[in-house]
DNA sequence: ACATATATGTTGTAATAACAACATCGGAGG
DNA sequence: CCTCCGATGTTGTTATTACAACATATATGT
């Protein structure tokens, strides 16, 4: 296992690789390969292990009753997920964990990060309170997700979200991770009329768009 | 302070009221109170405590330009606020925190929880312990409203919050926190039309209601 | 009990999105 | 180079919602 790219991650920062290596033990690591579109983990199911991606990348999602399908969060290599519900046990899920292309996920039980260490290994309070961090952003991820589609309109969640985009790639011009109906699944709209609307927008003269690849135009009011 | 009370909180699980009197240095505490509509926090600020609820109600909402207010949580007696945004230095907020009534907060600064305090007391990874049990909650939280408004009818959205409700009180009838407008709000619909939904579930014989009270009926299909 | 303010319910209209059906594009593999 | 297939774009219709304006009910303070 790579664990100079675990060393790199939020969740083992500050932890040096050869004692990441201990810490496996720990924490009951397992790996395992999922295919595109293949379930990690069931809505309904509990889980008391958290993922933690090595390769490829996860689509946290949930499918209601009458099929529509709302994407909360995408997870990226070095990025956990299910962490909150292996840290209450016996909570039920309310989301499907889905492979987005070929994955490879790391599994780490919780259960002996709560309970003292027997061998009370240095790094366990390092580990807790990386967790605390990283489920701290993950949280703002949420929130943020709720921000892109808290207005009532699609232009307005567009707007939003490539917004957000292009302050995090600190350019006006930029790449997304979602093809078109995961951005939808995302901020809560029907595909086509999202792409009718993405068609508006360049007609209009608010953005340029080319696949995945989207520019914020200045519209200086 | 009422030591006893907040021994009964979640952040404080398992920290005994003597002990938590002594983490108050540790945590900078301070405590102020708010009039009803007052704000607590406000979006765009950075802040290095969170807040818990000692009394009152606070409402975590994000109004966008166009003046729509989206509530994304409601915080009660014991629970905290802001803790995601305490745990990450700078981090502007996206959210204001506004009392929902007469309410007093209890201010704690994180920053002692992440550096080793100097005392190295006991209680201090308990603490932390239990801000991470009470982050993953948090985020379940944000994600349970997510899945609230995952529908896209606003029949869809009361159907689903109000069989949780149900399931919550253990019970098919049962009080609201929220008034008409932050139900609106929280279900990010328009207060009329959702007014007006209510009023047809009823003639439908879905639901029967009376201001805050609500009972769901057997539809058994 | 009264006046006033606030919350909730009702109605109609205009704007918007969902949905379905189809057209077009682009890449993968033969 | 061609074919196929999934992804994306387009269009029109229908359903639903937002919004505004108003009516009614409930709470609050005097």
């Amino acid at each position: 296992m790579d664990f100079n790219f675990l060393s790199k991650t939020i969740l083992f920062h500050g932890i040096a690789p050869q004692d990441i290596q201990s810490l496996m033990g720990c924490l009951n690591a397992t790996t395992k390969k999922y295919k595109k579109d293949e379930f990690i983990l069931y809505s309904g199911d509990s889980t008391s292990f958290m993922g933690i991606v090595l390769s490829g990348s996860v689509s946290i999602e949930n499918d209601d009753i009458w099929g529509n399908r709302s994407i909360l969060d995408l997870i990226c290599p070095g990025q956990v997920f299910a962490e909150n519900y292996a840290c209450i046990p016996g909570e039920p899920l309310m989301i499907n964990a889905v492979a987005n292309e070929s994955t490879e996920i790391l599994f780490l039980s919780t259960q002996s990060m709560f309970s003292v260490c027997a061998n009370t290994c240095a790094f366990h309070n390092k580990l807790i309170q990386n967790m605390l961090l990283l489920s701290a952003q993950k949280s703002l991820n949420l929130s943020r997700r709720i921000l892109h589609t808290s207005s009532k309109t699609i232009r307005g969640r567009l707007l939003s979200y490539l917004s957000y985009q292009a302050t995090c790639h600190g350019s006006k011009s930029f790449e997304i991770p979602f093809n078109r109906q995961q951005l939808a699944d995302y901020l809560n709209v029907d595909r086509s009329t999202m792409s009718n609307e993405l068609s508006k927008m360049q007609k209009d003269g608010i953005i340029k768009l080319n696949r995945n690849h989207f520019t914020l135009l200045n519209t200086d009011s």
